[in-house]
RNA sequence: GCGGGUGUGGUGAAAUUGGUAGACACGCCAGACUUAGGAUCUGGUGCUUCGGCGUGGGGGUUCGAGUCCCUCCACCCGCACCA
C-alpha cells in the first residue's frame, strides 16, 4: 500500500533499458523535434540540485512531445576537454583521459538514476577521437575557406587562387584585416603598394609567397596578434573569456601581448550575426547582449594629415585616421588622441615630449587590463605633434591617452568636447579649447550629448540637427577624399590557439613555416612527459618528440591545442549522427533533425558558445553541408537555484556558540554551518560537535525550548558555504519522481529561487496521494467507466495541463495535477480506465516511474511512454451552473449561481430583482450594470 | 553610466486576452487518532482598531487594474572609457 519508490524507480529503468525505449531512429512519417540540453562539462564535484533543473524541464517536454506524435530527439554527451582535468594531471601526473573518464561515469549514473529520457546510443564525448576527428575536420574546412564579402559567405579557398591567377585580387572581394598586406615584405608590396595585385604579380610569387598571401583570407589563420595573455593559466584567452579583465576561471590577471596564433575571422560573419537574431525566439536580454557584443557602428573614418615643423601636410603623405560617428561634428574637433600603442606615436612626438612620451607608453603596457580598465582617472600625454583640420586647416594637437583604447575603430579618434563626454573632460583636465558647436548651448559649462542639438559655426552645416547633417557630412568627407563612411564593429576576430595540453590537436603540420591541414587522418594527442609548457615556454606538445606523436607529417607539428569552444560550436549536430566515419554528420540527417527546436541551458554562454556555435553554423551552410543556418531556434535559460545556508553564531574569543534568536546580546562571529546538520532551522547539537574537531567541545546557549536556531541567508551554492545539496541524498531519500516534480513545482523555470528542501514532503505526499487513489480504484476490479464528475474533474486536467506546457509553464502543471488528485480523491469512487488512464499519461513526463506503474493499474496497454496525449473533451469542460460574483463600484457583495446559459439581459434583471442588492444600493440609484457573460458582475452607483 | 530582469502573505508561488488577488504547496495554529515521535487525518491561516485596507511608492486611463500608461524607488544579472 505504501509508495515504494525504489522498488518502482529500479523496476522500470530496467525496463526501459532491456526495451531501448529511448532509442530513436528517424521518422518520415512522424514531424520531428529536437530537444538539446547546454552541453555539460563533466566536472569531478558531480551534480548538485541546480543542475538538474533544466534536464527535468527538457526531458519533461520531450516526453509531452513524445506522447504527441512527434518522432523527439533528445540526446545527451559531455563538453569533455577542459581546464580542470588538466590541472589535476599536472598535479598528480595522470593522464586526463582517466580523471575524465572517472567523472563522466559518474555524471552517467547521477543522471541515469534521475529517470531522463535519453537516447543514450548516441552519446558523444569531445575528447574522444572518433569525435574531434570531425571538430578537426570543420577547423581544416575553416581553414581552406575564405569569405566572399559581396556573395556574403564562406567559398572554398581554391577558389580564390583560381581568382588571383586570373586577375589578380581586382574583382576579388575577400575579408581580411585592413592593411593585409603590411606584414608581408616581399618585393612586389613596396611603400607604395595599395592593396591590389595582379595576375602577373601571383604568377611571379614563388609559393611560400603565395601562402603568405593566402593566410591573409582564410577564415581559420595564423596572425601575429594582440592576444590576451593570462601568465597564471599559461595561456592566450578568448575575449569572452576574460571578465573586469581577469580570466573568467580561476580569476587571474590577464596581460596585452602579441602573440603568433591561430584566429578565426567571426568578424566576417558579424553582420549576419547581427541581423538574424531578429528571427530567434530567444530572450531580449541574450539578444541584447549579442548585439552589444557585436557593436555594430556606423560613421566615418575620417583622414588628417599630419603636419610637418612649418605646420603643412606631411609630404610624405603620412595620416592619421579616426573613426566617428559623428562627422557632422568635424568643426568642434580642437585635439586629437591616440591609443598609447599606436603605430603613428612614435613618429608624432617632438623631440622635447619625446621622454614624456616614452614614459606614459611604458607606464600603460605595464599595467594589467584590469587596471586600466579600473582605473577611471584622467591621464595622458601631448606628443608635441599635430595633424592638420581637412576643413579649416588648422593645426591640431595630438595627444595620447588611456581612455583610447587600441583594439576599437583605429586606435584614434578625433576629440570633439563638446559633444562628447570623454572629450569633453580630458579637455577641461588639461585646459584644451572646447569650441562651440552647439546653438544656445554653453558648451564650457557642460557637455551636450544630445543628438537634436542645432549646429552652428559649422559652416553649411549650421542650423542642422545631426540626423540631418551626418549625411551631408559623409558625403562631404567623402567629395573631399578625406574619408569614407564605414561600418565599425566591436567584436574582434577570435583567437583560438590555446597552450595546453587536454584540448583538441591541430590537423595542421609544417613544411619549411607553410602550415598544411593534415586530410587523411585524425591526429590524436601525443605522449608527453608532464602536462607543463616546455622550459622555453612552448605548449605542452612541444615536449613531444617525432616518434610520440601517432601522426607526424612534415617537419613540424602545430603545438597548440584548439580552444574549449572548439568541440560545442558544432556537438548539436554530431547528435543527429554519432557513429558516422564518413562524415561530421550525413546531410540526409541533418536536414530531418534540422534546427534544435527547444534548447535549454544557463545564461551563461550568452557571448561565448550562442555566438561560436552560430558562426560555424552559418559556415556549414555557406558550404552546403547543411541546410539552416541558425543552430538554436528557441531557447530558456533556466534560473539558478540558489542555496540556503545556515549558520551559527560564536560568541568572539571563546568555544560558546549562541542560538540566533539571542546573538543580538553578544559580540558574534557567523559561522557558515553545514545543512546536512540543520532541520528546519535547529541544529543537531551532537552532530555538530562531532563535525569538526574545533567543534568537539563547543558550548552552546541556548532557546528557552532547548534548541539550537540557526540564522540563514540565500547564496549561490558552493562547497566552501556548506550549502549544497547533491540530487543524489535526494533521490535516496523520495525518489527520482518526487524530485522532478519538485524542481518543476519550485516556481517559473527561468526565475533564480532559493533551494529549500521543506516543501518537498508536499510534492512527496502529491505522489503517495495518487498512488492510492489508483489501489483504491483498482480494489476489487477497475471499473472501465467513470462518473461524469469524475471526467470533468480530468477533463479539467487534461486542458490545463496542455496548455501549460504549449507556453513552457512547468510550474503549474504540478498544481494542476494535485488539484485533480484532490478532486477525484474526494469523489469517493466512480473512477475508471477513462478517467485513470489519461491521468496517468499527464503524470508520464514528471513522474515516468510512477505513471508507467499507474498506467498499469489502469489496465493501459503496453508502456505508458507511448500513450496518446489525451484530448480535453469540450462536453465536460462547460459547466450549467455559474456562480456570479456581484460586485458594486468594482467590490463584490455578494455571490449569485445562474444557469450558465442565461443571457446578460436576464442576468442583470436577476441581479437588480436580488434583495441584497436593494441592500447594498441603501438608496442611491444604479447608473449602469456591466455583465460579463460567464465572469462577473458589477453595479455601479 | 548603458542594457535586461524582478518586486504579490511568515515562505516558494498562482492569477494565460484588464473581470472574485493569494490557487497549489511549505510553515504555523487548533483538533482527532495514537497518548514517544519529524507518522496519519480534519479544520483554520493576507492584514485589520472589524469600518475597512491590501500586489514596491505616487499619479493616471477604466464600470473594473497585480495586469495598460506616466513617474519614482529598491534589488538581481550582464556590459562597461566602444569614439
Amino acid at each position: 500500500m505504501d509508495y515504494d519508490f525504489r522498488a518502482i524507480e529500479a523496476k522500470w529503468q530496467g525496463t526501459w533499458k532491456e526495451t531501448d525505449a529511448y532509442k530513436v531512429t528517424e521518422d518520415p512519417t512522424r514531424p520531428k523535434f529536437y530537444v538539446l540540453d547546454m552541453f555539460p562539462y563533466p566536472s569531478g564535484a558531480g551534480l548538485h540540485v541546480g543542475h538538474p533543473l533544466g534536464y527535468i524541464a527538457s526531458d519533461v517536454f520531450a516526453r509531452y512531445k513524445r506522447h504527441k506524435g512527434f518522432n523527439v530527439l533528445h540526446p545527451m554527451g559531455y563538453d569533455s576537454f577542459g581546464l580542470p582535468a588538466e590541472q589535476y594531471a599536472i598535479q598528480t601526473g595522470q593522464h586526463p583521459a582517466i580523471t575524465t573518464e572517472q567523472n563522466i561515469n559518474r555524471y552517467r549514473d547521477q543522471l541515469e538514476q534521475l529517470g531522463f529520457c535519453y537516447d543514450w546510443s548516441r552519446e558523444v564525448r569531445t575528447s574522444d577521437p572518433s569525435y574531434y576527428r570531425w571538430t578537426q575536420w570543420i577547423f581544416g574546412e575553416l581553414f581552406e575557406s575564405w569569405y566572399d564579402t559581396q556573395a556574403q559567405k564562406a567559398r572554398p579557398i581554391a577558389e580564390l587562387t583560381e581568382a588571383f591567377a586570373e586577375n589578380g585580387n581586382f574583382n576579388v572581394h575577400a575579408a581580411c584585416d585592413e592593411g593585409w598586406w603590411k606584414g608581408l615584405s616581399f618585393p612586389h608590396f613596396g611603400a607604395h603598394f595599395d592593396g591590389t595585385f595582379t595576375a602577373t604579380d601571383w604568377q611571379s610569387m614563388n609559393e611560400a609567397e603565395r601562402q603568405e598571401v593566402l593566410m591573409c583570407f582564410r577564415i581559420a589563420y595564423l596572425a601575429d596578434s594582440e592576444v590576451n595573455w593570462c601568465p597564471a593559466l599559461g595561456t592566450v584567452l578568448a575575449n569572452d573569456e576574460v571578465k573586469d579583465g581577469l580570466s573568467e576561471r580561476g580569476g587571474h590577471p590577464v596581460m596585452k601581448k602579441t602573440m603568433r596564433q591561430w584566429m578565426m575571422r567571426i568578424t566576417a560573419y558579424a553582420d549576419r550575426l547581427l541581423s538574424s537574431l531578429d528571427d530567434l525566439d530567444w530572450t531580449d536580454s541574450v539578444k541584447e547582449a549579442q548585439r552589444h557584443w557585436i557593436g555594430r557602428s556606423e560613421g566615418a573614418a575620417v583622414r588628417f594629415a599630419v603636419a610637418n615643423d612649418a605646420g603643412q601636410p606631411d609630404p610624405a603623405g603620412t595620416e592619421v585616421e579616426v573613426f566617428t560617428t559623428r562627422p557632422d561634428t568635424l568643426h568642434g574637433v580642437s585635439f586629437m588622441v591616440l591609443a598609447p600603442e599606436h603605430d603613428l606615436v612614435a613618429g608624432l612626438t617632438s623631440d622635447a615630449q619625446r621622454s614624456e612620451v616614452e614614459a606614459y607608453v611604458e607606464a600603460a603596457g605595464m599595467k594589467s587590463e584590469r587596471d586600466r580598465q579600473g582605473d577611471k582617472s584622467i591621464s595622458g600625454v601631448f606628443t608635441g605633434g599635430h595633424v592638420v583640420h581637412p576643413i579649416t586647416g588648422a593645426l591640431v594637437p595630438v595627444w595620447i591617452a588611456d581612455y583610447v583604447l587600441a583594439g576599437y575603430g583605429t586606435g584614434a579618434i578625433m576629440a570633439v568636447p563638446a559633444g562628447d563626454d570623454r572629450d569633453w573632460r580630458f579637455a577641461k583636465h588639461f585646459d584644451l579649447p572646447i569650441p562651440p558647436i552647439f546653438k544656445d548651448v554653453d558648451t564650457q559649462e557642460a557637455v551636450c550629448t544630445d543628438k537634436g542639438a542645432i549646429l552652428c559655426n559649422s559652416g553649411e552645416w549650421d542650423g542642422m540637427r545631426a540626423s540631418d547633417a551626418i549625411p551631408l557630412a559623409l558625403d562631404w568627407v567623402e567629395a573631399q577624399g578625406c574619408g569614407t563612411r564605414k561600418v565599425n564593429y566591436r567584436i574582434r576576430d577570435a583567437v583560438f590557439s590555446r597552450q595546453r595540453y587536454w584540448g583538441e590537436p591541430f590537423p595542421i603540420a609544417y613544411e619549411n613555416g607553410i602550415a598544411t591541414r593534415i586530410t587523411d587522418a585524425t591526429v590524436t594527442l601525443p605522449k608527453v612527459d608532464a602536462y607543463l609548457p616546455t622550459e622555453d615556454g612552448e605548449p605542452p606538445l612541444a615536449r613531444a618528440n617525432r616518434e610520440d606523436w601517432p601522426v607526424f607529417r612534415g617537419d613540424a607539428m602545430e603545438t597548440n591545442t584548439m580552444p574549449g569552444w572548439a568541440g560545442s560550436s558544432w556537438y548539436f549536430l554530431r547528435y543527429m549522427d554519432p557513429h558516422n566515419e564518413n562524415a561530421f554528420c550525413d546531410r540526409s540527417k541533418s536536414d530531418h533533425w534540422g534546427q534544435v527546436d527547444l534548447y535549454v541551458g544557463g545564461a551563461e554562454h550568452t557571448t561565448g558558445h550562442l555566438l561560436y556555435s552560430r558562426f560555424w553554423t552559418k559556415f556549414l551552410h555557406d558550404l552546403g553541408h547543411i541546410g539552416f543556418d541558425e543552430p538554436f531556434k528557441f531557447m530558456i535559460n533556466q534560473g539558478m537555484i540558489l542555496g540556503r545556508s545556515s549558520f551559527v553564531y560564536r560568541i568572539q574569543g571563546t568555544n560558546t556558540f549562541v542560538s540566533a534568536n539571542q546573538r543580538k546580546a553578544h559580540r558574534t562571529q557567523r559561522l557558515h554551518v553545514d545543512i546536512n546538520l540543520v532541520d528546519n532551522d535547529k541544529l543537531d547539537l551532537d552532530g555538530f560537535r562531532a563535525w569538526r574537531t574545533e567543534f568537539a567541545n563547543a558550548e552552546f546557549i541556548l532557546d528557552d525550548d532547548g534548541t539550537y536556531t540557526c540564522g540563514h541567508e540565500v547564496e549561490k551554492m558552493s562547497k566552501s558555504k556548506y550549502n549544497v545539496q547533491t540530487p543524489d541524498e535526494l533521490v535516496e531519500r523520495y525518489g527520482a519522481d518526487t524530485l522532478r516534480c519538485y524542481e518543476m513545482f519550485l516556481g517559473p523555470l527561468t526565475q533564480h529561487k532559493p533551494w529549500d528542501t521543506q516543501g518537498i514532503s508536499g510534492v512527496h505526499n502529491f505522489l503517495r496521494k495518487i498512488q492510492r487513489l489508483y489501489t483504491q480504484a483498482a480494489k476489487g476490479g477497475m471499473a472501465t467507466s467513470s462518473s461524469d464528475d469524475a471526467l470533468r474533474i480530468v477533463h479539467k486536467a487534461i486542458a490545463k495541463v496542455t496548455d501549460d506546457l504549449d507556453r513552457h509553464a512547468f510550474n503549474t502543471v504540478v498544481s494542476a495535477l494535485m488539484i485533480a488528485v484532490n478532486d477525484l480523491s474526494s469523489l469517493d469512487s466512480g473512477c475508471g480506465e477513462d478517467a485513470l488512464q489519461p491521468l496517468a499519461t499527464l503524470l508520464s513526463p514528471y513522474a515516468p516511474h510512477l505513471a508507467e506503474e499507474l498506467w498499469q493499474t489502469a489496465g493501459g496497454e503496453g508502456s505508458v511512454l507511448d500513450a496518446a496525449w489525451p484530448e480535453a473533451q469540450d462536453a465536460y469542460l462547460v459547466e450549467d451552473q455559474t456562480t456570479y460574483p456581484i460586485s458594486f463600484n468594482g467590490k463584490v457583495r455578494f455571490k449569485l449561481d445562474l444557469a450558465a446559459s442565461m443571457s446578460p439581459a436576464d442576468v442583470e434583471a436577476t441581479v437588480r430583482a436580488d434583495e441584497r442588492t436593494l441592500e447594498q444600493l441603501d438608496g442611491k440609484e444604479i447608473r449602469k450594470v456591466i455583465v460579463v457573460p460567464g465572469r462577473i458582475v458589477n453595479v455601479v452607483m
